[in-house]
Formats: structure tokens, sequence, C-alpha cells
RNA sequence: GGCUGUGUAGCUCAGCUGGUUAGAGCGAACGACUCAUAAUCGUUAGGUCGGCGGUUCAAGUCCGCCCACAGCCA
């Protein structure tokens, strides 16, 4: 029975740049392909762009380009060529406008239609342009479609549809038949709660007139195909085309996000079962990304991460190890540069980068840089070692990749300790200990050997960087299994380059005040957090560095709040703790200036709060937020009320 | 409003089908060592396992209610 796995990501929708949730979700797929490759699948990786649909001609006339220049542009020059650039191994690139696309959806259609599941309706309702499909009344919001600029249009259009409720019971008996077939188990639940009632039919068309932009329904020139049963099919198509269905299709797993699991759990089966093609075998679902205090990354907060910027800044091997390691997904994980800054000094350089480092020196140094004759391997290191896929291999299909790697990073941390423990640098002092060095420094080559190919799905130039520096070629999963490989006799390179660099410069973020942030470079010196940082407000000096844009500025969220209760702050005579009315709910704000002010003054005042600064707890207690205050020339502090009334909770800016 | 999930040491999180003194990493303190990228290794951190009640010989681990947060749906 040989070992088949084909493993595909959603493709990108072509209408703007790529940001870093596009790229996490290729770093996912990515991972799973280099590891079933080295465990010796038969592996094939897809991913691609989605390139029709009315946004895509809008978005091309508005910069005035057509729109097959326009999907080219974005599909080579922006997805693709930062996929080249970030290492991912797909085998196949598929652009929906590709014939060999068009050719097979129209295929598929005309199936399907012939089997008597595709009919014509008319339909009318709300249109939204910027989510391309029909919307209810109560899906609005003041008159908008969330997420839209326009409110919606009226429409009455003729269209096709696919008999998909026919199907929901059969589905739902799948699902329930089949714990494994959507992972994680929450996202799981939540299809088989749309399944429990209508799911109704889908739309599968548009009238060419309106949008001209797709690809033709083959027994109705009058109509295109609308955006799912087009996109959907790339899985298929592409595999199609290069001749490997039969072979591959039944091993495939979807790695999508969670924004598109019902097109993918419920529209994707039913399509394949009315099309007669078998199911794919597992839909892989991922969480966002969010900005380290836990909000939603966007281009207007300001708090995006340029995929681009970071790859340049920190490596590859370091974004996609980071990526692997430090999130989860059955839930959104906050990342940013602090998070890989982090991992990228404790796991990769000190533990691994730095182990080959000494280890190289030492054979440099006592073995003429000639991998020693080991003695038969019986330890307990080399025991761990030739066991450790074992207990990899299992944690990357159930997709608990942080976990896979952690078990891989607890070994190399084993192979330091013995390093300490067998103190070869005293073996080497007297010639009688010859062989027991040897043995030592073999062992830890050995060791470092099986974690560079286990670890070599997550940092796959690194990896091999790694074995390089010990004058090693590359390895299975399956040679980890094995104690021994490494040749006696290699002899390592006289020079390698430091595996991976550590950062010093922690790069200056002004997020909240003595906020979460790892304390990643420098550590030891003298970066004492400087504890009992009162806040007392005096017009905070901020860090002069120049002015700040608007963007800057509009970080900040200034917010009228009214006194409902203050009292002393039970461990601090400087503080007093405030509850604040902020409209649609209530605050607590601990703030320093007990000397200016009593409790019972400040009640009913109007005061301006800074409303998303980071929480803190001072003397214990709690502090969301802070209130703004001047100092006089005499060092009073006042604090800053509104000049004429305002409701609690209005926006200040 | 309905459903699902989350809430464990300062931070990020492990803890499968209930069972020895609740664990790891990071950060911090102290110590050891010098082969190494001021790296590594060891010790220490005394956390009501969100709250209340229940089942059980025994509960972060099961049940009920409540609170907070998140997601999905309406």
């Amino acid at each position: 029975m040989s070992k088949v796995f084909y493993v595909t990501t959603a493709i990108d929708y072509a209408n703007a740049a790529p940001h870093i949730g596009h790229v996490y979700e290729k770093i996912l797929a990515d991972f799973l392909a280099r590891w079933h490759r080295l465990d010796g699948y038969d592996t094939y990786f897809l991913t691609g762009t989605d390139e029709h649909g009315e946004k895509i001609a809008k978005a091309a006339a508005k910069a005035g380009k057509s729109p097959k220049d326009f999907v080219d542009e974005l599909s080579e020059g922006a997805f693709r060529a930062l996929y080249d650039r970030l290492g991912i191994s797909y085998d196949d690139f598929i652009r929906t406008t590709q014939e060999r696309h068009k050719r097979y959806v129209q295929q598929v259609l005309q199936r399907v239609y012939d089997a008597g599941d595709i009919y014509y309706a008319e339909y009318e309702g709300l249109y939204s342009v910027g989510s391309e499909r029909f919307v209810t009344e109560k899906e609005l919001v003041d008159g908008v479609f969330p997420g839209d600029s326009e409110p919606p249009v009226l429409r009455r259009e003729a269209n096709y549809f696919f008999r998909m409720e026919k199907y929901r019971p059969w589905l739902l008996e799948f699902l329930q038949n089949n714990p494994e077939f959507i992972q994680p188990a929450g996202y799981r639940n939540e299809v088989l709660e749309m399944l429990k009632e209508p799911i109704g039919d889908l739309s599968i068309s548009r009238p060419k007139d309106r949008v001209p932009w797709g690809i033709p329904i083959p027994w109705d020139e009058g109509h295109v195909t609308y955006v799912w049963f087009d996109a959907l099919l790339n899985y298929v198509s592409a595999l199609v085309d290069k001749g490997n269905f039969e072979s591959h299709w039944p091993h495939a797993w979807h790695v999508i996000g969670k924004d598109i699991l019902k097109p993918h759990a419920v529209f994707w089966p039913t399509m394949l079962k009315a099309a007669g093609l078998p199911l794919y075998e597992k839909l892989v679902v991922h969480g966002h990304i969010l900005a380290l205090d836990g909000r939603k990354m966007g281009k207007s907060l300001g708090n995006a991460i340029d995929p681009t910027e970071v790859l340049e800044k920190y490596g590859l091997d370091a974004l996609h190890y980071t990526l692997l390691r430090d999130t989860t997904l059955a839930a959104d994980s906050p990342f940013g540069e602090p998070v890989i800054v982090s991992r990228l000094n404790s796991d990769l350089a000190n533990d691994l980068g730095n182990l080959l480092s000494r280890v190289r020196t030492m054979l440099l140094k006592y073995c003429g840089g000639v991998l020693p004759e080991p003695s038969p391997a019986d330890g307990e290191i080399a025991r761990e070692g030739v066991s450790l896929a074992a207990r990899v291999r299992p944690l990357v299909r159930e997709l608990r990749f942080n976990h896979a790697l952690e078990e891989v990073l607890q070994y190399v941390r084993s192979l330091n300790k013995y390093v300490n423990d067998s103190k070869p640098w005293e073996l080497a002092r007297d010639e009688a200990n010859r062989k027991a060095l040897g043995d030592v420094l073999y062992t830890v080559v050995e060791g470092l050997r099986i974690a560079s190919v286990l670890l070599e799905a997550a940092i796959p130039n690194k990896a091999r960087e790694l074995r390089q520096a010990l004058g090693l070629g590359d390895y299975g999963v399956a040679d980890t299994e094995r104690w021994g490989l490494a040749p006696a006799g290699t002899r390592i390179p006289e020079e390698a380059p430091i595996l991976f660099p550590k950062l010093e410069a922690l790069e200056r973020e002004g997020k909240g005040q003595e906020g979460a942030k790892p304390e990643a470079a420098g550590g030891k010196r003298e970066a004492k957090p400087e504890k009992a940082k009162q806040p007392v407000p005096k017009a905070e000096p901020a860090p002069a560095n120049g002015p700040i844009t608007i963007d800057d500025f509009a970080r900040v969220e200034f917010r009228v709040a009214e006194v409902t209760a203050c009292e002393k702050h039970p461990q601090a005579d400087k503080l007093l703790v405030l509850q604040l009315n902020v409209g649609d709910h209530t605050r607590q704000v601990v703030s320093g200036i007990a000397q200016w002010y009593t409790p019972e003054e400040l009640v009913g005042k109007k005061l301006i709060l800074v409303a998303n600064l980071k929480p803190a707890k001072l003397r214990g207690v709690e502090s969301q937020g802070m209130i703004l205050a001047g100092e006089d020339a005499e060092g009073r502090v006042v604090v800053v009320t509104p000049e004429k009334d305002l409701p609690p909770g209005a926006r200040v800016r």
C-alpha cells in the first residue's frame, strides 16, 4: 500500500495584495507537504489564485486595466512571487482563468445539469456588490451590508441553481459517521449545526451582460458561472490536467481559513456528490492571525503585519517556524514581531544554532574536523532520538504542529544537557579519553542530524544548512529511526555561517505601556521593568521622536467617561480607583491623582479616557485605561473635562 | 436570543477515555560550567486549575447553574 498525500490551500482572490493570513495558510500547507514528502508519501501540493467575478472586474476597471492584465499582475507578480520567496514548495499553481480549469468546470457543469441537479429560476432581492451575493434585510446594518462601502441594490435576476438542499440529509449523515472529516472538531460542530436546518439551493450563475468576467455556462451563453462552482473545482481541475486525479484525489487535504468553512464543508461535498466524484479526505480549518493585542489586523487599524517586511527582516525559516509553533488551528492566534524575535532567539538561535556551533568547534578543535568512529549506540540520547519520529508523526497527522515542533525542541535541549554533562572539553585534556570524546561528539552529531530532519518541514533551508555544516546530506523521516547513519570519517567544513544570528535589537513599537512584550533580546543586562511605574497622568512626555502621523494618532481611542464611583486604592495612597460610565459599558481605571482630588469631588465629573490602552494592574487593582490630566506651574494635577456637555462614550478626536 | 468553544503559574500554553505532592516554554532570581551565537545546564517561582453547587472512595478532568470572552447562526 503506497502512501499518497495531496494537499491544497484555498486559492487566493486576486483583487488585492497578499497579507499575512494568506501567508499563514500557505505555510501550514507547505509544512504538511514537506513533512509528507520527507515521510515517504507520494506528495502533491497545489495552490493558486481565484480570478473571476464582479469584484475583480470592478477593481480592474478602477485600476484602468483589463481584467486579464489586472489578475496577471496580481497572481504572478504578487501572490506567486511572494510564495516563491517564502519557499512554498507547491507542485502546481493553478489560476482559474487558465484554459485547463475553464474546460473542466464546464464539463462538470454539463454533467450535473444533465443529471437534473441544476435548474433555472428567477430571483429578486437586495444584492451586495461588495460581497457578490444577495443579502437579506436583516443582515443590513444602517442600510449597508457589513463590510461594504455602498448599500445593496435591488436586483431581479434569472439564475441557475444547484439542488444543494437535496443532498443535505446525505451530508449530515456522512459527517456524523466521519468525525475526522472536518478538523479541528470545533468547526465540525459548526457545520453540523448549519445542516440541522435547510440550506437551500445554491445560485451558481450570473447574467453575462452584467458580469462578463467568468466562465460561460456551457448550455447557455448568456450566463457565466458564479464564484463557488468555479473556484472550488480548482482542486480537481488541476489534477485532471496533470493526469494524477485517480491516484491523488482521494487523499486530498484542503487547508482553508474558517471564513470559508461553509463553502468547503457544505457546498463542495454536495457538488462532488452530484458530479459523481469521490469526496476529499480531510478539511483542515485554521483560525485567523490577530494582532498582538488580540484584535483583528487591518490596514485601517495600522496593526497589520506586512509579510514581505517580516520575511526580509527575519528570514523565511524563522517565519515558517514561528507561525507553526505559536499558533493553533482551533482558535485565532495573536502574532507579531515580538513573537518572532523571542522564538527565533530562544529556540532557533540559543538551543539549536548554538548547539551546532559548539559541536562544530569541538570537532574542529579536538578531532581535526573529522567525524569520529562511534562505539555501538546504547545511550539514552540514541534511544530517544530514534523514537522521536514515532512521537512527532501522529502529532503532525493530528494537525498539532506546535506540539510536534516542541517535541523536537525538547530533544534538542536534551542534547545540550548531554554535552554539559559529558564535558567533552575535559575529556579532550587527556589522550586516554580519546574514545569517550569521540563517542560524545558523534552522539551529538547524530542527534542533530535527526532533529534537523524532523524540523525540516518547518525550517527547510536552515535544516539543510545545519547538516551541511556537519558535512551531511539529506535524509527522510525513516532515516531518523535508525541510529548511526552519519558516516564516521566525514570531514566537516572549516567555515560555516552562524545558523540563526541572534537579533539584538527589538523594534520600538511603542505598544501600550508595560505590556506583554516578550522582552526578547538584550535580556540579561539591566532591562529591569522598573516596577511601580505609577502613571501619574501628566501629559505623558511621549518620547518625542519627531512628529507622529495621523494614523499614529488614530490608534488612540479617546472617549468621554463619567465617574460613577470612586474610592481610594486599598494599597496605595497616591492612587484612586475610578468606576467610569463609558456609554455602553463601565470601566475601572486606576489613576495617580489622589493627592489632588478626593473621591467625592470626582464622582459625577466627565473625564477623557484613553479607552484602548492595554489593561494593567496597579498595585493589584486592574486599570482599564487612563484618564487625561495636565499639570500647572506649581505641579498641581488637573483633570481634563469637556468644555460643554458630551454624552458618556462619545468619541474624542 | 440560539448553538459551539474558551477561561490552568507574570506571559504563551500542555494536561487523552476522572486517580500519586497540577506540568512545559518564555520571563525573573540564584547557582554550575566555559566547547558555544553573554550561549548551555541545574535549582527556585508556592497557581482558590473563572465562580457556586452536585455525582464519586477519588474531579482542571463528569453533571447543573452563573460570570467573562470568542466564534458561528438568527
